[in-house]
RNA sequence: GCCCGGGUGGCGAAAUGGCAAACGCAGCAGACUCAAAAUCUGCCGGGCGAAAGUCCUUGUGAGUUCGAGUCUCACCCCGGGCACCA
């Protein structure tokens, strides 16, 4: 009864109408667009393309979990940008993959007890269901997955142009050991002294590592910013790394010892060639300053500084920083110790001897590992002087204060020279350079630039890595694979658990090291280490053109067509890492010849972070967004829709479920205005709705060029209310444009209404972008805002065009602007053509 | 400490130095319905006012300007990154 009643109580025109369905639409359409090749190159289409552009987005690593509303978010801010340009005419190429090696993965195989070559086929079977189901336009038949020997073979072939190159080097380093995953990290890996990864207290450790020398292109890392169109912050990030300083670097001669009682004596002559104590300083202009100095407790000449009386001490204290972790050791609250050698340097500038200490506060990986202590002026020397009682002279002097003002607290701002012989009265900025060269001149100081960048370590002691090939050999020594022998293959071992021996698993694994050398044939050993997973990621761009080709690893002509990459859009967080290895490898690859670029990516622009309930979404605050629910319900468009629309693209937004029903209700109004075809007006579009139309179509062009989503989605939204407020039946040419023009972010819906409107091939068949009219898009009136005083007192509808006496003549025909101008005299007018005029009264 | 962002209605947000709050969410009222959902219509920063209108309002304080959310300076708060970097 209830269901005849609801039956006879719906209108019969109501019952026809075709209800907005996305999920049986999205599911025609992804069937569709899979085969009929809509979004995949042949290799012959890759070779052909006419306007290429390679649309790149970051790639992901599989997780466990599967994808997150993060990922797609980076995903579909990229897809959007891709499917714009599409429309255009262009022919994008939107590849995908997996970032799948590394401690990540090997991590979680190990807590879940599934082996990594097990778990991570299903990681990548699960994370491209899902990624289908998202309604992106990937080139499937262009994916990478690092963790395939036909892709790390050339991984390791990467490894060997390197070699090859002279910037692969072995070095016995102190290194940065997680001892909770026991592995080496880089420096980046390393955050704050612990480990990036899970958060244990790095460690300090010997071992012998495989470094790149990407130090040696730190300044052109450094210069080419200045010309590559990245995202400002993305640039400065890279800036600060890279950590460029200016200064000097300055030799005190070594001088004297104490002796037993506690006298001076000369210096004796040191074995090492060395007569001097360098040290970087970005001051040289306060080296009249310079009471004391102070090295690394790991630095090779305390061993030559250290007299008899003094060396129990400072035994004692090497003995206890080399132990000490390296979240205490860089603590920049914990208070500042140290042990006085016993030996002294001479200052170059004052030719005076000034004692030498050791104090865990210099760092030997920066600069010399030594420096000349200024406490003047540096607050770091100052609370070290005071604790133990040296001497704190001024030497800059600033405003308000002369020679013999005492320093209370160190003094590090704008200022004359004082104290500092003939170079009193300079200015601090001046100094520098005289005082270097005059240092010069007597060969004890040059100009010297140092960086903050470090080499990068690539060694990782762990299994689920492409093995790095190399193998040493006792007659050869150190034999680099030859290519023809790539890939080598990881191999199957049970037990890839890491311990803490500090060797990789791979050395366990005796039946697979073992090989003969490739020179002598004589017995050797392979590497047993593999490589840092931001080396897989390093070079992935240059792999997809190329990802079916088995002969090289990136093939000349595609890499010639396609490379440098058009777009990329990608996380801030990769600001430093990934993008900075990239940029080194490219270079490296320019040099040798295999690159015609030395620059990755043309264009760089970082996307904002997904927030949820005001924070950062982790599995810890269980606040983690899976797409896979809200897709089932609304339907892949109206989320893709919805996540463009939440907030500005590139500073990220709030991600609420309720948000939902906006886009939604926008696309089944935007379904609802076209559908049943057969109802719609066939009249042209005129008047206010064609002016708006084409103003529509600009601001959506203009607004997704710029990556601005939000503004492009509101823009549609606000002319589709427009179109339905006339309360006119609806024309056909009124709505026909705003299909395509939506179809970036709802492709599903767009292709089916484009479909029903009686089109076919799809939307992607030709470039179907509307264009605009700019004469059109501009109003023939305006709201003309009057103001008194600055003050709003009208808004009066006016022709376009209006020269200022017209303007301000029908101001002042208006009622409410009279009343205020009440006969004053008009001193001032500010008029602003087609918008604005200010009578200034007084 | 240094380097980036950012601070606007109940919420997400918008605004080439020129109408602050577009667009959307939530909320309230109404229409349709036996009812609910869906849909549609209206209202929706605060004060005064019957209304026209008017005053206040973009973290705080100053400044530049005919005019400041927007530019300048100082400060407060939030988020992110770097950090004994010599």
């Amino acid at each position: 009864i209830r269901c005849t009643k609801r039956f006879t109580n719906t209108p019969k025109k109501q019952m026809d109408k075709p209800k907005y369905r996305p999920i049986p639409i999205e599911e025609k359409w992804q069937k569709r667009w899979a085969d009929e090749g809509t979004n995949t190159f042949t290799e012959e289409q890759l070779q052909n393309a006419k306007k290429p552009f390679y649309n790149l987005m970051m790639f992901p690593y599989p997780s466990a979990e599967g994808l997150h509303v993060g990922n797609l978010y980076a995903f579909t801010g990229a897809d959007v940008y891709g499917r714009y340009r599409r429309m255009q005419g262009e022919d994008v190429f939107e590849p995908f993959g997996f970032d799948a090696f590394g401690i990540h993965s090997e991590n979680y195989a190990l807590k879940i007890g599934t082996h990594p070559m097990e778990l991570i086929p299903q990681n990548i079977r699960n994370f491209t269901r899902q990624v289908k189901r998202a309604g992106l336009m990937l080139d499937w038949n262009h994916v990478v997955d690092t963790t395939d020997p036909g892709y790390y073979k050339w991984t390791q072939w990467l490894f060997l142009q390197l070699y090859k190159a002279g910037l692969a080097e072995k070095q016995e380093a102190a290194v940065n050991w997680c001892p909770s995953c026991h592995t080496v990290l880089a420096n980046e890996q390393v955050i704050a002294g612990a480990c990036e990864r899970c958060g244990t207290a790095v460690e300090q450790r010997f071992l012998s590592q495989w470094f790149f020398r990407i130090t040696r292109y730190a300044q052109r890392l450094l210069d080419n910013l200045s010309w590559i169109d990245w995202s400002d912050t993305t640039k400065r990030a890279q800036e600060n790394w890279i950590g460029r300083s200016e200064g000097a670097e300055v030799r005190f001669p070594i001088a004297r010892k104490l002796n037993a009682s506690g006298d001076q004596h000369e210096g004796v002559q040191l074995q090492t060639g060395m007569t001097a104590v360098h040290v970087f300083t970005t001051r040289p202009d306060t080296i009249f300053g310079a009471t004391f100095m102070v090295l690394a407790p790991e630095h090779p000449l305390v061993d030559v500084l250290v007299s008899e009386v003094q060396r129990e001490k400072v035994d004692a204290y090497r003995e206890r920083v080399s132990t000490e972790d390296l979240v205490t050791r860089k603590k920049t609250d914990k208070e500042k110790t140290g042990v006085f050698t016993g030996g002294y340097a001479v200052n170059p500038a004052t030719g005076k001897n000034i004692p030498v200490w050791i104090a865990d506060y210099v760092l030997m990986e920066y600069g010399t590992g030594a420096i000349m202590a200024v406490p003047g002026h540096d607050a770091r020397d100052f609370e070290f002087a005071s604790k133990y009682e040296l001497p704190i002279p001024r030497v800059i002097a600033g405003a308000g204060t002369d020679a013999d003002t005492p320093l209370n607290e160190p003094y590090a701002g704008d200022g004359v020279l004082v104290n500092s012989g003939e170079f009193d009265g300079l200015d601090w900025r001046d100094a520098k350079q005289r005082i270097t060269a005059w240092l010069g001149e007597r060969n004890m100081a040059e100009p010297r630039i140092n960086y903050r960048l470090h080499d990068w370590c690539i060694s990782r002691q762990r299994y689920w890595g492409p093995p790095i090939p190399i193998i040493y050999c006792n007659a050869c020594g150190t034999v680099p694979v030859p290519e023809k022998d790539l890939p080598v293959v990881l191999p199957y071992v049970e037990n890839y658990k890491p311990d803490e021996s500090g060797v990789s698993p791979l050395a366990r694994a005796e039946e697979w090291y073992r090989v003969p050398c490739p020179q002598c044939g004589g017995e050797a050993r392979r590497e047993t280490d593999v490589s840092d997973t931001f080396l897989d990621s390093a070079w992935y761009f240059l792999r997809y053109p190329s990802a079916n080709n088995n002969a090289n690893a990136f093939d000349e002509a595609l890499t010639k067509k396609w490379l440098p990459v058009t777009s990329y859009i990608g996380g801030e967080e990769h600001s430093v890492l990934h993008l900075m290895y990239s940029r080194f490898t490219t270079m490296v690859l320019k040099d040798v010849g295999l690159l015609e670029f030395e620059e990755p990516y043309s264009v760089f622009r970082k996307h904002g972070l997904i927030i949820k309930d005001g924070s950062k979404m982790s599995k810890s605050r269980g606040n983690v967004v899976v797409p896979d629910q809200y897709i089932e319900q609304y339907g892949a468009d109206a989320f893709r829709t919805y996540l463009m629309f939440l907030g500005p693209y590139q500073e990220g937004g709030d991600f609420r479920d309720q948000g939902l029903q906006g886009p939604l209700g926008f696309l089944s109004r935007l379904w609802d205005s076209v559908m049943p075809v057969e109802e719609m007006g066939t009249e042209q579009v005129s008047g206010e709705i064609e002016q708006k139309l084409h103003a529509t179509i600009r601001k959506v062009t203009d607004d997704i060029a710029a990556l601005h989503y939000n503004t492009a989605i509101a823009a549609m939204m606000e002319y589709l209310n427009a179109v339905r407020e006339s309360g006119r039946k609806i024309n056909r040419a009124e709505v026909e444009p705003l299909v395509l023009l939506v179809a970036p972010f709802a492709p599903h819906v767009a292709e089916e209404l484009w479909e029903q409107l009686g089109h076919k091939g799809g939307i992607y068949a030709t470039p179907l972008w509307p264009s605009y009219d700019t004469a059109k898009a501009t109003a023939d009136t305006v709201e003309f805002v009057v103001q008194i005083n600055g003050k709003v007192r009208a808004r009066i509808p006016m022709a376009r065009g209006l020269s200022q006496s017209e303007a301000q003549d029908t101001a002042l025909a208006d009622e409410n602007v009279r009343k205020y101008v009440n006969g004053a005299q008009v001193r001032k007018v500010v008029f602003v053509p087609d918008r604005l005029i200010n009578l200034v009264i007084g």
